[in-house]
DNA sequence: GTAAACCCTCAAGTAACTTGAGAGTCAAGA
DNA sequence: TCTTGACTCTCAAGTTACTTGAGGGTTTAC
């Protein structure tokens, strides 16, 4: 018959640790008194404590270990618990790898006084679109594509395009190249659109499929945009990806692009990429 | 001017997160209607809040970021923050790879079939103790030893041991041992004490100081707690940690140790280790 | 008898959201 | 003009494993 504060000491567990450890139904005291409520404890308890503190030494939590001991699992279940357990850390191990490989990039781009751009993964979902695809004598020609592709929309564009919600409308440009060019390179003009709608000239209406992309925001005049390019590159190589898919820019300024120079342009550039 | 749902899929972020960022502080949207409370944001926003998930994903607090953002920080607080970002991740990933390892070990132990023990790392305050030390013909003879001990103590008793609360009078063993040995072994009887009294005959009184230990509690016979002994080194081991310092045996069970076979008897082991 | 040390039960706070209830707003079609 | 459905709002509660604090009873030592 032990109070609560010397078998705190005796097992270097916190008071307030043990009574919650009470209330969560873990660790009962093998009496209570009736009157002043005071808490006892048997040293034949120490082994359950022993146990539940080993469990959260491996990451489970209070309700796993709970279940784990009130169930007297057999080795099997343990086994079970404890191969689980492993793959999840493995996973959160390799997480914090490519952190901690982040932030060491990122403080190599300080040392390197680079302009920072800030690169995140994240998932997009399908997008419908209708483009022109073409060989291009140089990336800035791909402009002169929006027209025929607008017109290759024709008599549908209040269907396809329709009014501001929804993301009909917005343009964008793929590159389709797999190895930097300078000149006739392969890219297509194309606008977002909210139905299927028929093929007509050289426009072509397709699903860019759901997939993980690289993406970074470039703020300003198109000629500085090959930066934020080298940028989510870098990033790509970096992390153990590699590019899965033509890359996208994306226009998100409502107007349409028509001087390369406006400085108030908001550009995304998204690499697709799949894990190495 | 765009709603928050939009804005939200723009950046594949949900919507009640962009609420709660607005909440924060974080990213405010450019215009709240007066009347309808409707958030409405601007394609300007998206580099900032490109921004905030940047740093979120090298695992910044929201707080940390909304200070970085506000304060428009140099190139050299940044490299700051990074760099003690740096170190944490470091050390987090070796807590974790040490957890790993021990969900490993677990696994081993099961495939063994071993008794499982539950071995954890726990820190300990110093204790002052008073003993006898001796080259012991065996590991049994250490019981004779707390007779002396008791002797040694003397008229001191009723101050030294004191009655039930604190740990006064509690007995433990120790073993000086580097290497295993099966007779001629160097070991101690001692008593905790609660106050310095003088050192008589072979007793002396001293500190054991604060140390890790790594710890598993035996539940049982004397005669099989060189298992629980074997599972604690063999965790020390696998764990990069080193053995410094004697080993404590710590008698749980409030009875003064009798017969070496009682099967109620319950004893904790620890190791004092320090990490390689 | 009293002071110190100990114990009790709430309740609130932590981080970064998610979920749900209940209600108002907006655009498009009938 | 009305309705429908999609969208938005606010507010509250839940998540984990505790810690901290307020306010108040209990034991023990002198």
């Amino acid at each position: 018959m032990i109070r609560i504060g010397e078998f705190s000491k005796m097992a270097q567990v916190s008071v307030p640790t043990l009574r919650y450890y009470d209330q969560m139904g873990l660790l009962k005291p093998i009496e209570v008194d009736r009157f002043s409520g005071y808490r006892y404890y048997s040293v034949n308890q120490l082994p359950r404590l022993h146990r539940i503190l080993a469990l959260k030494g491996l990451g489970f939590s209070l309700e796993q270990i709970g279940e784990a001991l009130d169930d007297g699992l057999t080795p099997e279940q343990m086994r079970g618990m404890l191969k689980l357990r492993h793959a999840q850390l493995s996973q959160e191990l390799a997480e914090m790898q490519s952190q901690l490989l982040q932030v060491e990039m990122r403080l190599q781009q300080i040392e390197r006084e680079d302009t920072a751009y800030d690169v995140i993964l994240k998932p997009v979902e399908p997008l419908l679109i209708a483009s022109v695809r073409a060989i291009l004598p140089t990336h800035s020609a791909v402009g002169q594509l929006f027209k025929e592709v607008y017109e290759g929309i024709g008599p549908y564009v209040d269907e396809a395009l329709g009014p501001c919600p929804g993301a009909g409308g917005t343009t964008l440009v793929l590159w389709y190249d797999t190895e930097f060019k300078d000149r006739d390179v392969d890219g297509a003009a194309a606008f977002m659109v909210r139905c299927r709608v028929p093929d007509r000239g050289r426009m072509r209406v397709e699903v860019l499929p759901a997939v993980t992309v690289a993406s970074a925001i470039h703020h300003g005049s198109y000629d500085t945009i090959g930066e934020a390019h080298e940028a989510v590159i870098r990033w790509v190589d970096a992390h153990e990806y590699r590019i899965a898919g033509p890359d996208r820019e994306i226009n998100l300024y409502n107007k349409p692009p028509i001087r390369r120079d406006d400085p108030t342009y908001i550009t995304e550039i998204q690499y697709p990429v799949e894990k190495i």
